[in-house]
DNA sequence: ACCTGAACACCGTTCAAGT
DNA sequence: ACCTGAACACCGTTCAAGT
């Protein structure tokens, strides 16, 4: 079901970051306080409050006690929308070697010159520092495990704040330039730890592809919880429950029990935080056993 | 907005596989022929073929010749559909030890009692049997790194073939006998690779979580592609061209051009194939490596 | 036991019109 | 330049009714 002006468009425009002239020219004298950034920032909010789910244009139109089709004034449609508020929550890590990153707010800016050298300039052949590498204790010349760690974490967090970004993530490309920052700074700190160039991409891959499925479970999880008025505990204990019924899968069930009798934590977030722990010690081992091959 | 039925209901069943009784009871003499399996079918196919997004009750209803409503006779809801087709896509997986596993079809059955050794049985120390390690060429005795490599791929394929799983996954528990199947298998592996027990878990998700997110961009990135009517390599070229316009990215993008020199392939198949692979094999030397820490 | 039809309370988006 | 209102073609789901 193409109409005619779909194809007038082309190929459907791949995403808002790739549109040409920008989202739209911002006005400085505005008759009703309305711009695309509060329209973002409004998103995220009624995002993170509701779930993706629930959002509407609607809804959101309610939020900024406007007409529904206002919006549409800013917004080409609400997918475009969303693509923004990725994009807004990406700007909330905050990235070695950076000093911006704090601001909620996305917009028609593109932070373009200032502070662009993305830090981590360590000789090129990468000597040793030792284990934590400080190396005249700047924050660019950390470690590259530090640094690593710190932006899993940072990303991490974004997923788990904001349930509602990993299905976007999955559905858009993810190119605003927030995420392209990170990805710019990820790829210098990736370079840093001397794998061999034909294995810096799935290096990253393995990290932060690894983040983002841990951080989506987690995030989600949590909100399902805080939806369904239960602890994580709580929750933890009912699927548990459920599952043990499965005669077939006894056997499994009891090695597992003893798996998180092994691990240790008393409750899930204890246990989810052990096993994000080791699951980066692994990844960062397995980039140092593959330096040089 | 909570209405007094969902009150009713207690905290909104978490899932289809928690709800008790099973899904509905499987009569043989049905007027029109119309069953759970069916629709389930139904549904993956038309997630196939429409996407998530497009899938609709009425949609499903029409294609099976059929009132929007009859379904609702199956199902409670369009969310417990959804997770009856997220298990039944999870059941072409062949895992390792299980003869089943082919049949896309999903109901009642439980498949408990047969074959439920999952295989495996490896002496409790693991002793090293060498690189390929077959140990008598059974299936059960393969080398756990030619497991998990099968695991991975198995999942990362059932993730591209079907990208509206993995938005599913990040919203559903994926409690699903086949989906506790491949948990319960992959554990299996994962004992037998003698990650200290703490770190068996967090090695799990390591591998697993890399390999969701991995499947979840290459999935929806072909999917897109397709619908686009481009081939991935157009796409690609199209979303870099945007990229490389933006002046404070100069440097990252010459470097990612460096990176991608250096990995090779010709087409964006090519180069995913290799930082899969490379991924993988930096997993696996982590884990070699945390072995006995 | 199985299926229908009408109805409710929503959607995203278009389009013509207002100021 | 910005915002509105009515309308179109959809949703998921409830409920009373048919066979």
């Amino acid at each position: 079901m193409v109409t005619a002006a779909d194809r007038a468009k082309g190929p459907a425009r791949a995403s808002v970051w790739l549109g040409g002239k920008a989202t739209r020219t911002r006005r400085t004298d505005q008759p009703a306080g309305l711009d695309l950034d509060k329209i973002t920032a409004a998103t995220v909010r009624l995002l993170d409050s509701e779930g993706l789910a629930k959002f509407s244009m609607r809804r959101l139109a309610a939020e900024l006690g406007v007409t529904a089709m206002s919006v549409y004034w800013y917004v080409d449609t609400k997918d475009d929308l969303l693509e923004l508020a990725l994009d807004a929550v990406m700007g909330e890590l905050v990235l070695p070697g950076t000093v911006d990153g704090a601001e909620t707010g996305t917009g028609t800016e593109t932070e373009t010159g200032t502070g662009t050298e993305t830090g981590t300039e360590t000789e090129p052949d990468g000597t040793e520092t030792g284990p934590d590498g400080t190396e005249g204790g700047t924050e660019a010349g950390a470690d590259w495990r530090i640094q690593l760690r710190r932006l899993a974490a940072g990303y991490r967090s974004v997923l788990v704040r904001h349930p509602w970004v990993s299905p976007l993530v999955g559905v858009f490309l993810n190119i605003g330039p927030h995420a392209l920052k990170f990805a710019a700074v990820s790829q210098e700190v990736m370079r840093s730890a001397d794998l061999p160039l034909r294995g810096q991409t799935g290096g990253l891959a393995a990290v932060f592809q690894f983040v983002y499925g841990f951080g989506t479970v987690e995030g989600h999880f949590r909100d399902r919880c805080a939806r369904a008025g239960m602890t994580q505990d709580e929750y933890h204990q009912h699927a548990m429950g459920g599952m043990s019924e499965q005669p077939s899968l006894r056997r499994t069930f009891e090695q597992a029990q003893d798996l998180m009798a092994a691990r240790g934590g008393d409750t899930v977030e204890e246990m989810r935080e052990r096993d994000f722990d080791f699951a980066l010690d692994l990844l960062i081992a397995g980039i140092e056993a593959k330096r040089g091959a």
